[in-house]
DNA sequence: GTGCATCTCGATACACCGTACTGGTCGATA
DNA sequence: TATCGACCAGTACGGTGTATCGAGATGCAC
């Protein structure tokens, strides 16, 4: 009676299909393949199903190797992290640096806006990125280095999301900006028709407009402005 | 052969339940229900079933009043948007007041700073506020209110989002501050042990901690002393 | 007034999610 | 070799957002 599985006997059941060598795995390969989905098809594309089906593994291995899902992605924004690295001599050109290289990640990187924010990033590679940082920050007095990096990465932090969150209704619109502009204008246009925003009417249509890249830019010196002022004092 | 539902007779057909006065609904009250379940138990309580069980509806009545649920999601950031209005005479003051109000209405609503910067605010409230803050910054040269407000902007959301992502990474580790202490202090204790983020090390040990507060403000004056720097100019 | 076409609306159903549970398997030990 | 223990992963559960489509209501032509 023993050696029964559902009832057939030995004989009549198939032989294991010759034990495949049960795939190997790292968490590394895992959220190499979660960040390879996230960046075709955004964050929702992230499931641990799709994950696994993507690394020809049954959903629950994952659970070897990660704890919940919001692990993977904090995973995820750590291993991005290992490439923004500040570099610079002075501390105004590290800071700045980090800025942008930040921004350039959420532009390969898109979901990484969507994180960015959302969890202390207390991973090796963001804390190995706030080492470099702070390390570049010498000059400026000890009590000041942590409300300094918190500022600037408090402004990239907004100031990147709001920035991937254009492009993003831009997309949606139509495609380019032509159609953003025939698709979002009629309706700014209707509403400020009703006269009730007469301010917000008048800079948006006599205003220059900056591109993303001058905005993130002019903000960010915003920034680095008032801490040269408060250092200089 | 009329009047037959599923094949039963009149006779063995229950009368319909008096026809409940089908519950009045509107988006309003939609929108209240939806904030009063994330204040509750945080946006992951917001679900459009459980909304709807909240309303004694079903499920699918809600998109009559509603297309997805991301337009509901959009439109409990507006109606918080209403108790955000900035106030003062001086560019400077409106600036500050903006900034502290949206803070403040993030520690009532801790679900806002999921959303903050995640889509672009179009929505009446939010333009309201626009309004409100571009009047009041007839000071500044028409083509630098823009970028001034959208640095303002970029800096509250990533601020926010960090403080309220800190605040209940505390709340998740034990419950008050001496936990915290408890269950991140060794963590970092030990990581600081393996002498890689020396700087970080020596900062996060000698430096004095702000508190939250503190730490919000300073930030903010960095950007309003550098936008004050970009005007004087 | 009556029968029919039309529209509205919401219950049902689908595809998918994260992950608790637990049965089965395998390795180590006595 | 027999027994026990640990561990792994398949099954299954309780939930999600929303497409679909049939039933009921409504308005209209005659």
């Amino acid at each position: 009676m023993r050696c029964m599985v559902s009832g057939m006997l030995v004989w009549e059941r198939p032989e294991p299909p010759n034990r495949p060598v049960p795939a190997p795995l790292s968490r590394e390969q895992i959220v190499r393949t979660a960040i390879r989905l996230a960046d075709a098809d955004g964050l929702d594309a992230v499931s641990l199903r799709k994950v696994a089906t993507a690394l020809d593994v049954r959903p629950m291995r994952l659970y070897g190797y990660i704890a919940s899902k919001e692990e993977l992605l904090d995973l995820m924004v750590d291993a991005v992290h290992a490439g923004i690295r500040p570099v610079g001599d002075h501390w105004r050109e590290v800071l700045r640096s980090h800025a942008e290289a930040t921004r350039s990640a959420a532009h390969e990187h898109e979901w990484l806006a969507d994180l960015l924010g959302g969890r202390p990033q207390l991973g090796p590679e963001a804390l190995a990125g706030g080492e470099t940082l702070v390390a570049a920050l010498g000059d400026i007095h000890v009590d000041a280095v942590m409300p300094v990096v918190a500022a600037v990465k408090a402004y990239v932090i907004g100031a990147v999301r709001r920035e991937i969150a254009e492009r993003r209704a831009e997309r949606a619109t139509g495609m380019d900006e032509t159609q953003w502009q025939r698709s979002l204008g009629p309706y700014l246009e209707r509403t400020f028709a009703t006269g009730r925003f007469p301010a917000l009417a008048t800079v948006v249509r006599d205003a220059a407009h900056l591109d993303a890249d001058r905005t993130f830019r002019m903000g960010l010196d915003f920034v680095l402005d008032g801490i040269e002022a408060h250092i200089a004092r």
